[in-house]
DNA sequence: TATTTGCAAAATCTCAAAATTTCAGGAATG
DNA sequence: CATTCCTGAAATTTTGAGATTTTGCAAATA
């Protein structure tokens, strides 16, 4: 038997895995069958997560996983940038140490499996989901520093969702090597200050899979929230 | 008799005017008899406002209204910074003519309900409702050709969260006529397309209330997104 | 007096079925 | 031939009740 907030946090791990196709269709009374239990039970998972646009729901007919868009994978990246340059600097500002040993920690398990990864051809296989953990560890690190409960959320809610429209498009399992380099260019700019570096390269990393290059409005100077997360303390 | 998604509209517009006392109780049982249907009903709206932070919810515990907090205000805050100014440079890039214009029309409202405000001394009183629709319509207007779907629904649920926060304190109707002039600033410098001005006005009225001045670390230069503009055609 | 224990009342969570709405395809109409 | 209308089937949404868990409060203990 499953609980109604496990049955949400696995369908949203499926989600954001490849788990549906795109635009297919979600029957309750299939996931009823699938989790043994009620169709109410499966119906609330479903509405929670058409909440943060994991699935699509319209009244009296049902949900439906999202179909991928280009315009959409652009969107989320440049969410994804915005809340990253924001979240890595002020990191930089406020986490002190134990954030920089937290980042090179998670940027050493990456590497590592990212290495493994590469000595066996690019050919990612049953690595994929070490790797997808380690990658979403090393970035949500990255802000983790920041003293904002609300920006770290909001971010949680954005990678879900690139992750969803990623998955199946697989171009991030292209260019292993610079994927690498670039992880590792983000931690030296990051240990060594220097923010606008790390806005740099946070900006190309992101942007590296898409068609066309993005022009940023916030790679800027000076982060917000100094006095912020004294108070929220 | 409700449907479920009017009753989550309904529960959210009041949950965001300061229908419910901060850290109450939501008794499933009592919003039942309210709109006449089912608890289930109730506590699926219940769940899917959780989700974007506007009702707390704990397993077998039942669902709450957030506390406030002074921390969450600031949090909330900075958020609001960073993406109205995100879209607010992005929209004097790409939104044209017609998105001046909608500026324009959004600021008059606005400023029209100020004036009564003003003319009858400060006292809110009858025309809040008005006011609060004014002033979250021309903030919606800001960033409302930027071209970004997700930026826009991020900032909403932002909105949404900090309303909440702020009802109760009503530190909101204090500084009536800063306001004024403060909206007004926003609106010269957008029509001006001075990015920097905005930026710096944008960031000064939102933190106005707050206890603590805010160092922003987004204050930028150049916006992100006119080739996803393009694209999301 | 302060803390713990036990029980009854109340609330939450899940379920299966009824009520409502949408969908697909064939017949009737223009 | 294209369009509209109808009908049965399938899917969605709501309901009310039962099972489980939490909470409030008084009694007992230290």
């Amino acid at each position: 038997m499953s609980t109604e907030t496990t049955i949400y946090l696995n369908l949203r791990q499926r989600l954001t895995s490849g788990g549906f196709p795109h635009g297919e269709k979600l029957r309750p009374e299939i996931l009823r069958k699938e989790f043994n239990c009620s169709a109410n039970t499966i119906r609330e998972a479903l509405l929670r997560l058409s909440t943060v646009g994991l699935v699509e729901f319209q009244e009296q007919r049902g949900f439906r996983v999202p179909e991928l868009s280009d315009s959409l994978q652009h969107e989320l990246t440049h969410m994804r940038i915005l809340l990253e340059c924001e979240g890595a600097c002020l990191s930089i500002r406020q986490g002190g140490v134990a954030w920089e040993a937290r980042l090179s920690a998670a940027h050493h398990k990456l590497s590592h499996i990212e290495s493994r990864v590469r000595l066996s051809g690019g050919e990612v296989g049953p690595l994929i989901t070490l790797w997808s953990t380690a990658e979403q560890e090393f970035h949500e690190t990255l802000i983790d520093g920041c003293g904002l409960d609300v920006l770290r959320q909001t971010h949680l809610v954005v990678y879900h969702r690139f992750r969803q429209q990623l998955i199946t498009s697989d171009r991030e399992f292209i260019y292993i090597p610079e994927n690498i380099e670039q992880h590792k260019m983000i931690l030296d700019a990051a240990l060594d200050r220097d923010e606008d570096a790390v806005r740099e390269r946070i900006q190309d990393h992101l942007s590296r899979n898409l068609m066309h290059p993005l022009p940023i409005a916030t790679a800027s100077k000076k982060p917000l929230a100094k006095s912020i997360a004294n108070l929220a303390t």
